[in-house]
DNA sequence: CCTCAAGTGGACACGGCGTCCACTTGATAG
DNA sequence: CTATCAAGTGGACGCCGTGTCCACTTGAGG
């Protein structure tokens, strides 16, 4: 007996969305208030609070179907972001960052309206990007890829590429110096003593 | 004429430092309020607000002496740090590295109570950390330094370090990740392409 | 000792958060 | 079609941190 999603709690459920999505995108995301997506969703305090104890996890919620398409793609898709054999781990890695640079152009807004800061490390999409980068720097022969995989993903920020963006800076340039570090990091370690 | 401070107003100003550094070490930088540290101080919020009008402010002027020195000594220091002529970018950018590691060995809860996410991005003091890693990068002749410059500061976020030293990775382990990083991206470049 | 600007501290209003609970709605059984 | 009642709703409420404001105090210079 699974407890079925009632008419007007699924509705709701998607006015809220909707709401908040729209307010991420127009606002400063940290700015917008539970009061603010209440009011724009047409629904109470009460009403929301039932199903989204925190601004971050109606962000989460708006992002999630994103993030599992990578993630499904990393497990099992076709190309160099999927396990081909024949890619090697600077290929994966630079794959990875055009996928992640991709999301990030796509909704910094909700990648910001979601966690930024100490919070994000901790969120479960954050395990699962450090757990392949991780394993890439493994193949790779990479000293120390615990702690590598995080410094890795470092640059992937949030709120540095918001950074990048509102300065100017293309994709593109993010993307290529991503690359870049990919090969300097994992590729070619047979060249060096 | 410079205007002297009062000699009431320097006691609370020392009775105020001393009391947000105290609440900083102890609690959770970020829980610590405007109120605690009047409390703690002894002092009434009006006071406390003359002089700082946030947490970041306080945590910065305590974090001001020790940033100081290590810029001084970026400038006009002796060593790999400073500007010595036969030390290559590599061997700048891991001294300079180690020394923010024993910054944030040191007071990583400062830089937590000071700014955590975007904010930290727009301090004077990142401005001056990016200008210094800028410049090594082009001196290597690395492509965009502009860019790259940020991304091999993102690793040195303040949260990141605090996660990682929770975790019981100790400094020399990500100082040690950190000086393969100059390496890779700033030495050989003979060897590729 | 007097003056007065600098400095002090606490009362206050505001706004966001999260909870609570009396009421409404819709799914199901008879 | 109606009755039943748990699930769902919404807004009022109390709490807490923020930042401001202003009547009072203090100390430096004359």
């Amino acid at each position: 007996m699974p407890p079925v999603e009632r008419a007007d709690a699924a509705r709701n459920r998607a006015k809220i969305l909707e709401a908040a999505e729209r307010l991420f995108a127009t606002r400063d995301p940290s700015g917008v208030t539970m009061d603010d997506i209440a009011k724009a969703a047409g629904v109470g305090r009460g009403t929301l609070y039932r199903r989204y104890p925190d601004r971050a996890s109606i962000a989460r919620a708006l992002l999630d179907a994103h993030e599992h398409r990578i993630q499904e793609q990393l497990l099992r898709g076709e190309g160099p972001l999927g396990p081909e054999p024949a890619a090697t781990p600077t290929e994966r890695l630079s794959a990875f960052y055009s996928a992640m640079v991709d999301l990030l152009e796509r909704h910094s807004h909700l990648l910001l309206g979601a966690e930024t800061g100490p919070a994000r490390l901790a969120t479960g999409a954050y395990g699962f990007w450090r757990a392949h980068v991780r394993m890439l720097a493994a193949a790779a022969q990479a000293p120390d890829p615990d702690v590598l995989a995080d410094h890795l993903l470092a640059p992937l920020a949030p709120e540095l590429y918001r950074r990048h963006r509102d300065q100017g800076v293309s994709p593109e340039r993010i993307e290529a110096t991503l690359h870049h570090i990919a090969h300097r990091m994992l590729g070619g370690t047979e060249k060096f003593g």
